[in-house]
RNA sequence: GUCCCCAUCGUCUAACCGGUUAGGAUACCACUCUUUCAAGGUGGUGAAACGGGUUCAAAUCCCGUUGGGGACACCA
């Protein structure tokens, strides 16, 4: 494997929104891209649109990001805090004669691309600002008109070299003489973009198709400042399940929420990282490490995906069954006090319990959050029976069954799993009935639920005293029905 | 209206440079185990958008059509 030299890369979230998913797996190639490498990963924070930037946007997205465990070399970086660095660019270009001010307001310009747009015309700016005379400039500074500073597009054919689609070419009539800098002195993206890629030695720029059109403009920009710009790869964008770009409509969209459902930042990791990528061979479920062994961007796919939270559940769920009972634990405590269930107090002298708990829940959860919907009755009383196991099995019949049941239990001391499964066999056998005629309505006495672990798991970790309980106030319910 | 990108099971995808019964995963279905399934095991349904070339041979290369997506802000 050839090294490429010195490679720095970076994510450059703008924080007008939580971590987005895209924006996540777009951090993930470039960390996963700068660690292979040993290069720099930086982080810049693009807010120079400071209506609708927001320090808690900020905060979220550095949450996400350390979250899923991509951690920074460099910055954040503030491109807000870089203003005069974006001006000497500007006025470089203004001096060279590569860009004009546009004096036409942000209303004229809607309006025109309005009726553009009905008439169904190009939409591009008509350069009618660029031969000013100085009378008219004299003319709208007097009005007090703002000035944006434009990009004058030179003639010609713009291409650049993608490391995932390969070359990309426009001709540059196609693109319009757009705005680099604000009326208020900000800059804008493109701009922005450029300069700040150049002054922090960017190698790779790696980021959602979305993106390649700006690349166009970029690669102009570059030209223009004679400076050299980076490699450019554009990652496929990450669909919804209508396969338009993943948004808001979709349902959940930021790393957070997947995290406060219950993901597990491996499994997002993982999935994340497999979606537009994957090693060649048939392997899904893999490390960190060995992601970060086998990624190539030359192996990063040019179509999009979308976003199957199906299978990210499925890969959730395979992380969970893989995991310790003590880190399942570690990461379940939070849920159970935050229903109430359990104090800080209570965690140590619970322990076994606990991790009896989750042992025998492991297996079949996907979600952590789903250790809360299925443990209810192991902290709470059970005070309603799922009605369609109540239809299929509290009958008359069972009544009996259960009486019996109840006194056999109560002669016994060892109630561990293994003697309670000999027990109740036994009992099931003298009685001539099938285990599972005992076992059903015994499961839904104890748990009000019809699917859960092991029926004998259930009963060792409840105990003799409270299984006994639930029976009898079970009886009593049949027998009112 | 203009430009750009893309095209294998429902979904994620594999098959390095053309020769495969088109493979895996997920989802779905069935069977099985069992004590329930939402767990385990086994199996199954299911894909090259279309039309032209090039070639002995095309999912694979080329062109076109169609379809989908993206971009066209003093947002990023």
């Amino acid at each position: 494997m050839k090294k490429i030299e010195n490679v720095r890369v970076r994510i450059a979230p703008s924080p007008t929104g939580f971590l987005h998913v895209g924006t996540a797996r777009a951090a993930l190639y470039n960390w996963i891209f700068a660690r292979k490498h040993n290069g720099s990963f930086i982080l810049r924070v693009e807010d120079t649109d400071l209506k609708r930037s927001s320090k808690e946007m900020i905060e979220s997205i550095l949450e996400g990001l350390r979250w899923l465990g991509l951690d920074w070399d460099e910055g954040p970086f503030f491109q807000s805090e870089r203003l005069a660095i974006y001006r000497q660019y500007t006025e470089r270009l203004l001096k060279d004669g590569k860009a004009y001010y546009c004096y036409c307001t942000p209303q004229e310009l809607a309006e025109r691309r309005e009726s553009a747009k009905s008439e169904k015309r190009d939409v591009k700016y008509d350069r009618r600002c660029l031969g000013l005379i100085d009378n008219e400039r004299k003319r709208f500074e007097s009005e007090n008109r703002g000035r944006a500073l434009r990009f004058f597009i030179p003639e010609g054919e713009t291409a650049f070299q993608d490391i995932i689609h390969g070359e990309i070419k426009k001709k540059n009539r196609d693109i319009e003489d757009f705005v680099i800098m604000k009326s208020d002195g900000t800059p804008t993206y493109n701009l922005a973009v450029v300069v700040d890629d150049h002054e922090m030695a960017v190698t790779h720029t790696i980021r959602g198709d979305d993106h390649i059109s700006n690349t166009m403009k970029q690669v102009l920009l570059y030209n223009a400042l004679s400076i050299s710009a980076p490699r450019f790869a554009h990652l496929p964008l990450i669909l919804g399940k209508d396969r338009s770009k993943l948004s808001k409509r979709h349902g959940a969209v930021s790393v957070s929420q997947y995290r406060d459902e219950g993901f597990l930042s491996d499994a997002m990791f993982n999935f994340l990282a497999l979606l537009g990528w994957n090693p060649g061979d048939n392997r899904e479920i893999m490390s960190r490490e060995e992601i970060l062994e086998q990624f190539s961007l030359e192996r990063v796919s040019k179509t999009s995906a979308v976003f199957d939270q199906q299978k990210l559940e499925w890969m959730n769920g395979e992380y969970i069954s893989k995991m310790d009972n003590e880190d399942v634990l570690k990461a379940v405590i939070p849920l159970l006090k935050g229903e109430g269930w359990i104090d800080e107090g209570a965690i140590e002298q619970k322990r076994t319990f606990l991790l009896h708990l989750v042992a025998a829940l492991k297996p079949r959860m996907r979600k952590l959050t789903d250790f809360v919907k299925y443990s209810v009755y192991f902290f709470k009383d059970v005070d309603a029976y799922e009605p369609k196991g109540v239809k299929k099995h509290f009958a008359e019949k069972t009544l009996v069954l259960l009486e019996a049941l109840i006194e056999k239990l109560e002669e016994l001391t060892d109630f561990s799993k293994e003697h309670l499964e000999h027990v109740l066999r036994e009992f099931a056998e003298k009685r001539n009935v099938k285990p599972a005629q005992v076992i059903h309505p015994v499961r839904l006495a104890v748990s009000g639920m019809t699917v859960g672990p092991g029926i004998f798991d259930i009963l060792e970790i409840l105990g003799k005293e409270c299984v006994i309980n639930r029976l009898t106030k079970a009886i009593k319910y049949i027998k009112v029905l």
